[in-house]
DNA sequence: TATTCGTGAATCACGGACTG
DNA sequence: CAGTCCGTGATTCACGAATA
Protein backbone atom coordinates (compact mmCIF):
# COMPACT_ATOMS: atom_id res chain seq x y z
CA UNK A 1 0.00 0.00 0.00
CA UNK A 2 1.04 3.29 -0.39
CA UNK A 3 3.15 5.57 1.94
CA UNK A 4 1.12 8.40 3.04
CA UNK A 5 3.25 10.66 4.58
CA UNK A 6 6.38 10.98 2.36
CA UNK A 7 5.68 10.96 -1.60
CA UNK A 8 8.83 10.88 -2.75
CA UNK A 9 9.16 13.86 -5.61
CA UNK A 10 10.39 13.06 -9.35
CA UNK A 11 14.46 12.42 -8.66
CA UNK A 12 16.99 13.29 -11.87
CA UNK A 13 14.79 15.20 -14.52
CA UNK A 14 14.03 18.53 -15.11
CA UNK A 15 10.11 17.66 -14.47
CA UNK A 16 8.46 20.91 -12.81
CA UNK A 17 7.99 19.94 -9.36
CA UNK A 18 3.90 19.68 -8.63
CA UNK A 19 4.46 19.24 -5.16
CA UNK A 20 4.62 23.06 -5.13
CA UNK A 21 0.60 23.24 -6.11
CA UNK A 22 -0.07 21.54 -3.20
CA UNK A 23 -1.43 24.76 -1.44
CA UNK A 24 -3.73 26.17 -3.70
CA UNK A 25 -6.58 28.50 -2.57
CA UNK A 26 -9.82 26.99 -2.24
CA UNK A 27 -13.18 28.22 -3.20
CA UNK A 28 -16.04 28.89 -0.31
CA UNK A 29 -17.66 26.37 -2.71
CA UNK A 30 -14.55 23.93 -2.87
CA UNK A 31 -14.42 24.30 0.69
CA UNK A 32 -18.41 23.24 1.30
CA UNK A 33 -17.74 20.70 -0.33
CA UNK A 34 -14.53 19.24 1.64
CA UNK A 35 -16.74 20.02 4.57
CA UNK A 36 -19.81 17.86 3.20
CA UNK A 37 -17.69 14.78 2.29
CA UNK A 38 -15.93 15.11 5.46
CA UNK A 39 -19.64 14.83 7.06
CA UNK A 40 -20.42 11.78 5.03
CA UNK A 41 -17.57 9.78 6.19
CA UNK A 42 -19.03 10.42 9.91
CA UNK A 43 -22.03 9.29 9.08
CA UNK A 44 -20.86 6.06 7.80
CA UNK A 45 -19.33 5.19 10.67
CA UNK A 46 -22.35 5.60 12.48
CA UNK A 47 -24.69 3.74 10.38
CA UNK A 48 -24.25 0.75 8.50
CA UNK A 49 -26.01 -1.71 5.94
CA UNK A 50 -26.39 -1.36 2.81
CA UNK A 51 -26.92 2.62 2.74
CA UNK A 52 -23.55 2.88 3.49
CA UNK A 53 -22.12 1.32 0.75
CA UNK A 54 -24.30 2.76 -1.27
CA UNK A 55 -23.45 6.38 -0.33
CA UNK A 56 -19.65 5.07 -0.96
CA UNK A 57 -20.07 4.11 -4.19
CA UNK A 58 -21.46 7.02 -5.23
CA UNK A 59 -18.99 9.29 -3.33
CA UNK A 60 -16.19 7.09 -4.93
CA UNK A 61 -17.60 7.30 -8.34
CA UNK A 62 -18.04 11.11 -8.27
CA UNK A 63 -14.35 11.76 -6.76
CA UNK A 64 -13.35 9.82 -10.08
CA UNK A 65 -14.87 12.28 -12.76
CA UNK A 66 -11.98 14.13 -12.13
CA UNK A 67 -8.76 11.76 -12.61
CA UNK A 68 -8.60 11.38 -16.60
CA UNK A 69 -9.40 14.90 -16.96
CA UNK A 70 -6.67 16.31 -14.48
CA UNK A 71 -4.63 13.34 -13.49
CA UNK A 72 -4.20 11.26 -16.47
CA UNK A 73 -5.88 9.84 -19.34
CA UNK A 74 -4.43 6.38 -19.82
CA UNK A 75 -1.96 5.66 -16.66
CA UNK A 76 -4.07 3.65 -14.14
CA UNK A 77 -4.31 4.63 -10.47
CA UNK A 78 -2.33 1.28 -9.51
CA UNK A 79 0.18 2.17 -12.01
CA UNK A 80 0.75 5.54 -10.30
CA UNK A 81 0.43 3.67 -6.71
CA UNK A 82 3.25 1.43 -8.06
CA UNK A 83 5.21 3.84 -9.02
CA UNK A 84 5.04 5.80 -5.50
CA UNK A 85 5.72 2.34 -3.50
CA UNK A 86 8.53 1.55 -5.98
CA UNK A 87 10.23 4.86 -5.19
CA UNK A 88 9.47 4.16 -1.45
CA UNK A 89 11.55 0.93 -1.62
CA UNK A 90 14.22 2.00 -3.17
CA UNK A 91 17.51 4.35 -1.58
CA UNK A 92 19.85 6.09 -3.43
CA UNK A 93 20.58 6.77 -7.03
CA UNK A 94 17.95 4.76 -8.69
CA UNK A 95 16.96 4.68 -12.32
CA UNK A 96 14.34 7.33 -13.27
CA UNK A 97 13.07 7.96 -16.58
CA UNK A 98 10.57 10.32 -18.12
CA UNK A 99 7.73 7.78 -17.70
CA UNK A 100 8.61 7.21 -14.53
CA UNK A 101 8.56 10.46 -13.19
CA UNK A 102 5.83 10.85 -15.65
CA UNK A 103 3.89 7.96 -13.46
CA UNK A 104 5.01 9.80 -10.13
CA UNK A 105 3.79 13.56 -11.19
CA UNK A 106 0.56 12.06 -11.63
CA UNK A 107 0.85 10.11 -8.16
CA UNK A 108 1.29 13.34 -6.80
CA UNK A 109 -1.30 15.52 -8.54
CA UNK A 110 -3.77 11.93 -7.73
CA UNK A 111 -3.36 12.67 -3.99
CA UNK A 112 -3.78 16.63 -4.23
CA UNK A 113 -6.67 16.29 -6.03
CA UNK A 114 -8.11 13.24 -4.16
CA UNK A 115 -7.04 14.54 -0.69
CA UNK A 116 -8.55 11.85 1.12
CA UNK A 117 -6.67 9.02 -1.16
CA UNK A 118 -3.55 8.04 0.90
CA UNK A 119 -5.63 8.41 4.44
CA UNK A 120 -8.72 5.94 3.17
CA UNK A 121 -6.59 3.39 1.08
CA UNK A 122 -3.92 2.80 4.31
CA UNK A 123 -6.76 1.43 5.98
CA UNK A 124 -8.36 -0.25 3.90
CA UNK A 125 -9.26 -4.29 3.65
CA UNK A 126 -8.15 -5.63 0.08
CA UNK A 127 -11.81 -5.77 -1.28
CA UNK A 128 -12.83 -2.76 -0.34
CA UNK A 129 -9.56 -1.19 -1.79
CA UNK A 130 -10.15 -3.31 -4.99
CA UNK A 131 -14.52 -2.29 -4.69
CA UNK A 132 -12.67 1.67 -4.58
CA UNK A 133 -10.71 1.44 -7.36
CA UNK A 134 -12.98 -0.01 -9.16
CA UNK A 135 -15.57 2.75 -8.84
CA UNK A 136 -13.13 5.49 -9.30
CA UNK A 137 -12.18 3.80 -12.41
CA UNK A 138 -16.10 3.76 -13.55
CA UNK A 139 -16.44 7.30 -12.54
CA UNK A 140 -13.52 8.38 -14.38
CA UNK A 141 -14.30 6.60 -17.84
CA UNK A 142 -17.93 7.83 -17.09
CA UNK A 143 -16.87 11.54 -17.28
CA UNK A 144 -14.55 10.78 -20.16
CA UNK A 145 -17.41 9.30 -21.84
CA UNK A 146 -19.57 12.04 -21.00
CA UNK A 147 -16.85 14.79 -22.70
CA UNK A 148 -16.42 12.92 -25.50
CA UNK A 149 -20.18 12.62 -26.10
CA UNK A 150 -20.31 16.69 -25.35
CA UNK A 151 -17.39 17.20 -27.82
CA UNK A 152 -18.55 15.13 -30.54
CA UNK A 153 -21.97 17.18 -31.12
CA UNK A 154 -20.08 20.90 -30.50
CA UNK A 155 -16.87 20.60 -32.22
CA UNK A 156 -19.02 19.85 -36.17
CA UNK A 157 -21.24 22.98 -35.04
CA UNK A 158 -17.97 24.90 -34.75
CA UNK A 159 -16.18 23.60 -37.54
CA UNK A 160 -19.43 24.69 -39.79
CA UNK A 161 -19.39 27.57 -38.67
CA UNK A 162 -16.13 28.86 -38.95
CA UNK A 163 -15.10 27.66 -42.25
CA UNK A 164 -18.55 26.08 -43.88
CA UNK A 165 -17.38 23.54 -45.06
CA UNK A 166 -19.05 21.58 -47.93
CA UNK A 167 -20.76 18.89 -47.40
CA UNK A 168 -20.87 20.26 -43.60
CA UNK A 169 -19.82 18.15 -40.66
CA UNK A 170 -22.97 15.49 -39.48
CA UNK A 171 -22.56 16.31 -35.46
CA UNK A 172 -24.40 13.13 -35.56
CA UNK A 173 -22.12 10.97 -37.37
CA UNK A 174 -18.39 10.37 -37.01
CA UNK A 175 -17.79 8.00 -39.90
CA UNK A 176 -18.00 11.27 -42.26
CA UNK A 177 -14.93 13.08 -40.20
CA UNK A 178 -11.15 12.02 -40.18
CA UNK A 179 -8.86 12.56 -42.76
CA UNK A 180 -11.81 11.92 -45.58
CA UNK A 181 -13.28 15.26 -44.51
CA UNK A 182 -11.31 17.99 -45.96
CA UNK A 183 -11.96 20.72 -42.83
CA UNK A 184 -11.25 17.87 -40.07
CA UNK A 185 -8.06 16.13 -42.36
CA UNK A 186 -6.89 19.78 -42.67
CA UNK A 187 -7.12 20.31 -38.85
CA UNK A 188 -5.49 16.97 -38.10
CA UNK A 189 -2.91 17.21 -40.87
CA UNK A 190 0.70 17.66 -38.90
CA UNK A 191 2.30 20.73 -39.34
CA UNK A 192 4.92 19.41 -41.88
CA UNK A 193 2.74 18.59 -44.81
CA UNK A 194 0.54 21.11 -46.32
CA UNK A 195 -2.65 19.63 -46.97
CA UNK A 196 -3.35 22.23 -49.80
CA UNK A 197 -1.21 19.86 -51.95
CA UNK A 198 -3.16 17.07 -53.60
CA UNK A 199 -0.29 14.16 -53.51
CA UNK A 200 0.16 15.12 -49.57
CA UNK A 201 -3.78 14.69 -48.98
CA UNK A 202 -4.02 11.30 -51.30
CA UNK A 203 -0.38 10.45 -49.50
CA UNK A 204 -2.18 11.18 -45.82
CA UNK A 205 -5.26 8.86 -47.15
CA UNK A 206 -3.41 6.15 -48.52
CA UNK A 207 -1.08 5.84 -45.41
CA UNK A 208 1.67 6.03 -47.70
CA UNK A 209 5.44 6.28 -46.84
CA UNK A 210 6.40 9.70 -45.53
CA UNK A 211 2.76 10.86 -44.84
CA UNK A 212 2.03 8.65 -42.39
CA UNK A 213 0.56 10.58 -39.28
CA UNK A 214 2.09 9.20 -35.77
CA UNK A 215 1.65 11.02 -32.67
CA UNK A 216 4.96 12.58 -33.51
CA UNK A 217 4.20 16.09 -35.04
CA UNK A 218 1.59 18.28 -33.65
CA UNK A 219 -1.56 18.47 -35.90
CA UNK A 220 -2.70 21.90 -37.35
CA UNK A 221 -5.80 22.07 -34.66
CA UNK A 222 -3.43 23.19 -31.91
CA UNK A 223 -2.44 26.31 -32.99
CA UNK A 224 -3.29 29.88 -33.48
CA UNK A 225 -4.79 30.70 -36.76
CA UNK A 226 -4.00 27.04 -37.55
CA UNK A 227 -0.74 27.20 -39.22
CA UNK A 228 2.98 26.47 -37.97
CA UNK A 229 5.95 28.68 -38.48
CA UNK A 230 8.17 25.74 -39.49
CA UNK A 231 10.97 27.80 -37.73
CA UNK A 232 9.31 28.24 -34.47
CA UNK A 233 6.91 25.59 -33.92
CA UNK A 234 6.59 26.44 -30.45
CA UNK A 235 4.90 29.89 -32.00
CA UNK A 236 1.41 29.75 -31.34
CA UNK A 237 1.33 25.94 -30.40
CA UNK A 238 -1.96 25.19 -27.34
CA UNK A 239 -3.75 28.25 -28.31
CA UNK A 240 -5.99 27.24 -31.43
CA UNK A 241 -9.72 29.07 -30.73
CA UNK A 242 -10.47 25.01 -31.18
CA UNK A 243 -8.41 24.17 -28.18
CA UNK A 244 -9.51 26.92 -26.00
CA UNK A 245 -13.51 26.42 -27.02
CA UNK A 246 -13.23 22.33 -26.43
CA UNK A 247 -11.65 23.27 -22.83
CA UNK A 248 -14.12 25.62 -21.98
CA UNK A 249 -16.69 23.62 -23.36
CA UNK A 250 -15.72 20.85 -21.07
CA UNK A 251 -14.23 22.45 -17.71
CA UNK A 252 -16.50 25.70 -17.95
CA UNK A 253 -19.96 24.60 -19.46
CA UNK A 254 -20.46 24.29 -23.51
CA UNK A 255 -21.98 27.87 -23.43
CA UNK A 256 -19.29 29.27 -22.45
CA UNK A 257 -17.26 27.95 -25.33
CA UNK A 258 -19.04 30.35 -27.76
CA UNK A 259 -17.10 33.05 -26.04
CA UNK A 260 -14.57 32.34 -27.92
CA UNK A 261 -13.65 34.70 -30.65
CA UNK A 262 -10.44 35.43 -30.82
CA UNK A 263 -7.17 32.94 -31.95
CA UNK A 264 -4.51 34.03 -29.82
CA UNK A 265 -4.44 37.37 -30.87
CA UNK A 266 -3.81 39.61 -28.20
CA UNK A 267 -6.34 42.11 -28.53
CA UNK A 268 -9.06 39.32 -28.38
CA UNK A 269 -7.99 38.00 -24.95
CA UNK A 270 -8.60 41.68 -24.16
CA UNK A 271 -12.20 42.03 -25.03
CA UNK A 272 -13.06 38.37 -24.09
CA UNK A 273 -12.14 38.89 -20.93
CA UNK A 274 -13.78 42.69 -20.79
CA UNK A 275 -17.24 41.21 -21.91
CA UNK A 276 -17.23 38.58 -19.30
CA UNK A 277 -16.40 40.07 -16.37
CA UNK A 278 -18.61 43.20 -17.16
CA UNK A 279 -21.59 42.02 -18.86
CA UNK A 280 -24.50 42.34 -16.81
CA UNK A 281 -26.31 40.04 -18.47
CA UNK A 282 -24.12 37.08 -18.59
CA UNK A 283 -26.43 34.65 -16.68
CA UNK A 284 -24.98 33.18 -13.60
CA UNK A 285 -25.18 29.25 -14.43
CA UNK A 286 -25.02 26.16 -11.92
CA UNK A 287 -21.34 25.36 -10.70
CA UNK A 288 -19.28 23.75 -13.34
CA UNK A 289 -16.88 20.75 -14.07
CA UNK A 290 -14.03 22.48 -12.77
CA UNK A 291 -15.74 23.85 -9.66
CA UNK A 292 -17.07 20.53 -8.82
CA UNK A 293 -13.96 18.75 -9.37
CA UNK A 294 -11.91 21.16 -7.46
CA UNK A 295 -9.93 22.38 -9.92
CA UNK A 296 -8.64 26.21 -9.55
CA UNK A 297 -5.66 25.93 -11.89
CA UNK A 298 -5.66 25.33 -15.93
CA UNK A 299 -3.17 22.26 -15.36
CA UNK A 300 -0.73 20.84 -18.58
CA UNK A 301 -2.69 18.12 -17.99
CA UNK A 302 -5.69 19.19 -18.08
CA UNK A 303 -4.99 21.13 -21.80
CA UNK A 304 -3.08 17.50 -23.02
CA UNK A 305 -6.94 15.57 -21.75
CA UNK A 306 -8.32 18.64 -23.92
CA UNK A 307 -5.90 17.70 -27.01
CA UNK A 308 -6.70 14.30 -26.88
CA UNK A 309 -10.69 14.48 -26.85
CA UNK A 310 -10.55 17.44 -29.45
CA UNK A 311 -8.89 14.83 -31.68
CA UNK A 312 -10.40 12.42 -30.79
CA UNK A 313 -13.60 14.78 -31.63
CA UNK A 314 -12.39 15.52 -35.36
CA UNK A 315 -11.61 11.57 -35.76
CA UNK A 316 -13.62 9.26 -37.91
CA UNK A 317 -13.48 6.52 -34.89
CA UNK A 318 -16.58 5.90 -32.95
CA UNK A 319 -15.57 4.82 -29.91
CA UNK A 320 -12.57 5.26 -27.34
CA UNK A 321 -9.73 3.77 -27.89
CA UNK A 322 -5.78 4.68 -27.43
CA UNK A 323 -4.87 3.61 -31.03
CA UNK A 324 -6.53 5.47 -34.55
CA UNK A 325 -4.76 4.43 -37.27
CA UNK A 326 -0.86 4.78 -37.07
CA UNK A 327 -2.21 7.28 -34.29
CA UNK A 328 -1.22 6.70 -30.99
CA UNK A 329 -3.33 8.97 -28.73
CA UNK A 330 -1.53 7.51 -25.74
CA UNK A 331 1.61 8.92 -26.77
CA UNK A 332 -0.08 11.93 -27.81
CA UNK A 333 -1.23 12.19 -24.40
CA UNK A 334 2.48 11.75 -23.21
CA UNK A 335 4.39 14.47 -25.49
CA UNK A 336 2.21 16.81 -24.60
CA UNK A 337 2.51 16.29 -20.67
CA UNK A 338 6.10 15.85 -21.65
CA UNK A 339 6.20 19.47 -23.52
CA UNK A 340 4.80 21.20 -20.21
CA UNK A 341 6.22 19.05 -17.55
CA UNK A 342 9.74 18.80 -18.94
CA UNK A 343 10.91 21.75 -20.29
CA UNK A 344 14.80 21.59 -21.50
CA UNK A 345 16.20 24.45 -20.45
CA UNK A 346 15.68 27.33 -18.33
CA UNK A 347 14.52 29.13 -22.26
CA UNK A 348 11.74 26.54 -22.64
CA UNK A 349 10.39 26.70 -19.09
CA UNK A 350 10.06 30.46 -19.67
CA UNK A 351 7.90 29.99 -23.08
CA UNK A 352 5.98 27.56 -20.83
CA UNK A 353 5.11 29.81 -18.08
CA UNK A 354 4.17 32.60 -20.97
CA UNK A 355 1.97 29.81 -22.66
CA UNK A 356 0.05 29.33 -19.28
CA UNK A 357 -0.67 32.37 -18.11
CA UNK A 358 -2.24 33.33 -21.53
CA UNK A 359 -4.74 30.57 -20.58
CA UNK A 360 -4.79 32.32 -17.36
CA UNK A 361 -5.99 35.33 -18.77
CA UNK A 362 -8.21 33.23 -21.45
CA UNK A 363 -10.17 30.97 -19.25
CA UNK A 364 -12.56 33.18 -17.04
CA UNK A 365 -16.26 32.77 -16.59
CA UNK A 366 -18.34 34.87 -14.90
CA UNK A 367 -17.16 35.13 -11.36
CA UNK A 368 -15.26 32.33 -11.27
CA UNK A 369 -11.29 32.34 -13.19
CA UNK A 370 -9.17 29.29 -13.80
CA UNK A 371 -5.52 30.71 -12.92
CA UNK A 372 -2.49 28.52 -14.62
CA UNK A 373 -0.14 26.36 -13.03
CA UNK A 374 2.65 25.07 -14.06
C1' DT B 1 -7.55 -26.67 -35.49
C1' DA B 2 -11.60 -24.00 -36.21
C1' DT B 3 -15.85 -22.62 -34.57
C1' DT B 4 -19.26 -21.58 -31.20
C1' DC B 5 -20.79 -20.02 -26.89
C1' DG B 6 -20.85 -17.57 -22.48
C1' DT B 7 -19.17 -13.93 -19.74
C1' DG B 8 -17.57 -9.60 -18.28
C1' DA B 9 -15.75 -5.12 -19.34
C1' DA B 10 -16.07 -1.02 -21.95
C1' DT B 11 -18.65 2.23 -24.36
C1' DC B 12 -22.57 4.84 -25.80
C1' DA B 13 -27.12 6.99 -25.73
C1' DC B 14 -30.78 8.42 -23.20
C1' DG B 15 -33.57 10.32 -19.63
C1' DG B 16 -34.62 11.64 -14.87
C1' DA B 17 -33.01 14.03 -10.74
C1' DC B 18 -30.90 17.74 -9.01
C1' DT B 19 -28.76 22.44 -8.66
C1' DG B 20 -28.03 27.45 -9.00
C1' DC C 1 -33.64 26.92 -17.84
C1' DA C 2 -28.90 25.24 -18.66
C1' DG C 3 -25.82 22.13 -17.16
C1' DT C 4 -24.02 18.06 -14.58
C1' DC C 5 -24.46 13.67 -12.51
C1' DC C 6 -25.91 9.13 -12.46
C1' DG C 7 -28.49 4.93 -13.46
C1' DT C 8 -30.05 1.88 -17.04
C1' DG C 9 -30.18 -0.80 -21.11
C1' DA C 10 -28.20 -1.88 -25.65
C1' DT C 11 -24.23 -2.92 -28.14
C1' DT C 12 -19.60 -4.27 -29.08
C1' DC C 13 -15.44 -6.51 -28.12
C1' DA C 14 -11.99 -9.60 -26.07
C1' DC C 15 -11.11 -13.70 -23.99
C1' DG C 16 -11.34 -18.39 -22.41
C1' DA C 17 -13.78 -22.77 -22.33
C1' DA C 18 -16.31 -26.16 -24.65
C1' DT C 19 -17.33 -28.57 -28.73
C1' DA C 20 -17.26 -30.44 -33.50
Amino acid sequence: MSQVEDIPQPKGSSRTSVASSMAVPTSDNARQRCKIAELEEKLQVLESGHAVKQRETNYFMSQGRALRRIVALFDSIEDMIGENDRRCDLEGDDDFDTSHDRLQSGYIILNNTLTWFHKKTSDMEHGDYMHMLKKLRHGADSARGDDTSKLKALVPDWVNREWRPDPPIDPEDKHCRGFAHDTCGRLLCPTELDWNDPIVRAGIRDRADGYVVTKMSWPVFLYAGYTADQNNLEEGLFKSKLLVQAFKAIFTSPSSAKDVSGDGDGANIIENHRRATKDPLSKKVKTHVAQIIKMNKVSPRSIAYVSCQLRFALSSVTSWRSIDGDFDYTQFWYNIVDFFECPPGRAAQCNIDRLLTWWTRYITFNNFNLTAVN
